[in-house]
DNA sequence: GTCTATACGCCGATAGAC
DNA sequence: GTCTATCGGCGTATAGAC
């Protein structure tokens, strides 16, 4: 490895740090009540001013994480959608990953779930307009045009079926459902499905 | 009117004034993007003493704020338990007055289902924890039992049924459903019931 | 690119006259 | 119970040496 590029190596990895810190942070207590003392703690650098040089300021941070965040999950629903056919099988794939990022980052997840962006990234696109949600809505539309789901506006589908999935996913994130996530999955699934089914198949 | 009766309520009504404000600007920037020269502003008060006269400080106003939001939540809940006998019923009682509070108090239902407390009030009962709630879940058990609800955890039911119902007024308050909340009702209704029902009636 | 030191603004909160 | 004035502190952000 050359120096140029072990340098931007460990430039990668100290933005990469301060980006976890700043998550696990964000997700735990909030933007507002997280300084970025706070952020330079956890993240082991020495001084605030250190932050400084990766990210514009604090709301940078956080608009990088939601960038990544929704990017992620972006190309995810691009993958389940190429492995899977019925409108039905694609839900699943994304409750399936869905409760598997909750296993797996619950960061993340709360992140995603619980807090408020427009409250300190204005400028951001809202849930309902990013690229992820905008091909979820057309995997419902898909699915009405093919009868598996009953037709109403696509949106008020779409806000049934993820109100029973990620309210299951906040209360599990919360603590008032003690199980581990796998344990409720599938009846999440039969209870959001039922939601917006057409032959409520039981 | 004697004099002292007029003094008190005089003192309600500025008090009742700050409550207001604050609701209102709560809800729309957050409580961390509300300073207490926006909530004097508001409430038509000369200057942000004022409110110390009513309130210990800034976080005491959010806690009042939710105490009677809750309570006055806990009494309809009760009513609406008096009135109705069947599960479904209740249920449904619950959901209507959701629904009309939507309509005739969005702020209300803002600071209720857009607002994480627990970044502010960490003192407070978690909204699990509250009268409400835990009457809610009593008919949902209730229900269990009759035959009428599925048999699972009451607390999942909880989360599918108001999952569906308060997905589907955050999208209405937040814009991304653009009828009014009236035109949703009866299609909420029967996704809420259906995710929850135990003979699915179409 | 990391450190020390420090500026600066905002906001919550208080003291005390009236 | 309302007003004027002001404090103290926190937290963001910057300047500049190394």
């Amino acid at each position: 490895m050359d120096q140029e590029k072990q340098e931007t190596q460990i430039k990668a990895e100290t933005q990469d740090e301060i980006l976890l810190a700043a998550l696990q942070l964000f997700a735990e207590k909030g933007y507002f009540n997280t300084s970025l003392i706070d952020i330079k703690d956890h993240a082991g650098i020495k001084n605030t001013s250190g932050i400084y040089h990766y990210f514009k300021n604090k709301n940078a941070i956080a608009a990088a994480l939601y960038a990544n965040i929704f990017d992620s999950l972006n190309v995810s629903v691009d993958e389940i959608r190429r492995r899977n056919n019925k409108s039905s099988e694609q839900l699943r794939g994304v409750v399936d990953l869905l409760f598997k990022l909750t296993q797996d980052a619950p960061d993340v997840m709360k992140f995603l779930l619980l807090v408020k962006y427009d409250e300190f990234l204005a400028d951001e696109k809202p849930i309902m307009e990013t690229s992820a949600t905008i091909k979820i809505v057309k995997i419902i539309q898909t699915g009405m045009n093919t009868g598996e789901i009953r037709a109403i506006d696509p949106y008020l589908a779409y806000g049934f079926f993820f109100g029973v999935v990620n309210n299951t996913l906040r209360l599990i994130l919360s603590g008032a459902l003690d199980k581990s996530p796998d344990f409720y999955l599938s009846q999440t699934w039969l209870a959001a499905w039922n939601s917006i089914a057409k032959k409520t198949n039981v």
